[in-house]
RNA sequence: GGUUGGGUUGUAGAGUGGUCAAAUACAUCAGACUGUAAAUCUGACGCCUCCGGCUUCGAUGGUUCGAAUCCAUCCCCAACCA
């Protein structure tokens, strides 16, 4: 596995939070990393220069997604999805699992695979491991995830056992299928928020894990002191020198807390997503700047932030876009939203490098209330 | 001066005797958003001591058990004719 490596630069004295780099075909990514969401090849409302500019390593994109539009031939006659889309740093695109959860009315699983019906078109399809590889081949991210079944907060026992079952067969079969070197396959641990599958899940499924696993099926409507315990749980029971990726997860208190709970890699689409609907991320919490007691408010989102929305424009301003409906408005509060948390997760490493990230966490809960 | 058509809750605009505090849209206000069916969705939007009460549909007066709706007068607005 020589096109991929992950080395673990520093531990945390205090909290046992890592700082690493995980090596791919395209560059390095520091870890941890706070990686946003481009479902349909496109981090909406942001051009690859911004992504760069405000930090970001990698970007997620979707199987399931690029599958039905455009196509992952599509994409592959393209010459792959960094050319496609323009981007040169790592990307990973998520198997379509996430699917099976949020368009749960949608699809019937089986054994075998599920069957979708295209929330496009209607037409259906069956979506296998192997299918679910075969994109992915043709997609041709770096990073690569297992097709799973991600239950929601509240499933029963019996539920939960079966989708986490299958989840490891599918894993298995994705491993099978999976040939291409230039490509990293992570599978998915999942189990609910029950504590015994969590760890068979774990155990299983980490014999398909080359060089990164990652924990699905969390941050799915259960309270945010379920998740912890979950991950606390998990903390000292992964598999060594590989990165790990927390699924879905990554409002800003829910970064720091994961982090010290020891997971490397994190990608949400809250910040974009509460960006376009007209909400900042600031270090005293949510900031919806469309309200109206920001019409007349001539200060930047935050005074010392230095993203371009912030060095450039004032909150009236862009509750004026909001409030026009103009397009800049989204774009500006996602570059703010990204770089928030991408600036967060270098305060993080500093603390965790000076060995402090416990106290780090007092300082910034004091103040970030959500 | 005359004719015709109008004046409805922020705006536009339904409603032409009871089921009307009054459709709908827009605007406004507030909230939600965690591997993106989300530039989406939800709620509020006359006033109050708000599971009930009060005051509204240009104004005033009337008809009626009951009026935004019918009648009279007046005041405005628009178009056209002099």
């Amino acid at each position: 596995m020589e096109n991929f490596e992950f080395r673990i630069k520093h531990v945390c004295k205090q909290s046992g939070a890592r700082i690493g780099e995980f090596i791919t075909p395209h560059g390095i990514i520091e870890t941890p990393v706070f990686m946003p969401v481009g479902t349909q090849a496109t981090v909406k409302g942001l051009r690859p220069e911004d992504l760069k500019e405000i930090g970001a390593q990698i970007i997620l994109s979707n199987t399931y997604h690029l599958f039905l539009r455009p196509g992952d031939k599509i994409v592959k006659e393209a010459g792959g999805l960094h050319k496609f889309m323009n981007w040169d740093k790592p990307i990973l695109t998520d198997s379509g699992g996430f699917q099976v959860f949020s368009l749960a009315d949608l699809r019937k699983i089986n054994d075998d695979g599920v069957e979708f019906s295209s929330h496009l078109s209607g037409e259906r399809f069956f979506i296998t491991p192997e299918k679910c590889m075969e994109i992915q081949n043709n997609l041709g991210a770096d990073i690569i995830m297992a097709f799973d079944e991600c239950t929601k907060a509240g499933s029963s026992y019996e539920e939960a056992k079966e989708a986490c079952e299958r989840t490891t067969k599918w894993a298995e079969r994705c491993y099978n299928a999976q040939k291409n070197e230039k490509q990293i396959l992570f599978p998915i641990i999942q189990g609910n928020m029950f504590k015994d599958l969590r760890e068979k899940s774990l155990n299983e499924v980490s014999k398909y894990a080359k060089c990164g696993i990652a924990v699905g099926g969390l941050s799915v409507g259960e309270e945010k002191e379920v998740m912890y315990d979950i991950l606390d749980f998990l903390k000292d029971k992964y598999p060594e020198n590989m990165p790990r990726y927390l699924m879905g997860v990554g409002s800003p208190d829910c970064l720091i807390e994961s982090i010290i709970r020891g997971i490397d890699m994190m990608d949400c689409v809250l910040p974009t997503r509460i960006a376009r609907n007209g909400t900042a991320l600031t270090q005293k919490g949510k900031m919806i700047v469309r309200n109206a007691k920001f019409k007349d408010d001539f200060t930047p989102i935050e005074d010392d932030c230095d993203c371009y929305a912030c060095k450039h424009f004032t909150k009236a301003y862009i509750r004026h876009l909001i409030n026009a409906d103009e397009m800049l408005a989204a774009e500006l509060l996602s570059i703010h939203n990204i770089r928030f948390l991408t600036k967060l997760t270098e305060k993080i490493k500093e603390a965790i490098l000076h060995d402090r990230l416990l106290d780090f966490k007092e300082e910034f809960l004091k103040e970030f209330k959500w």
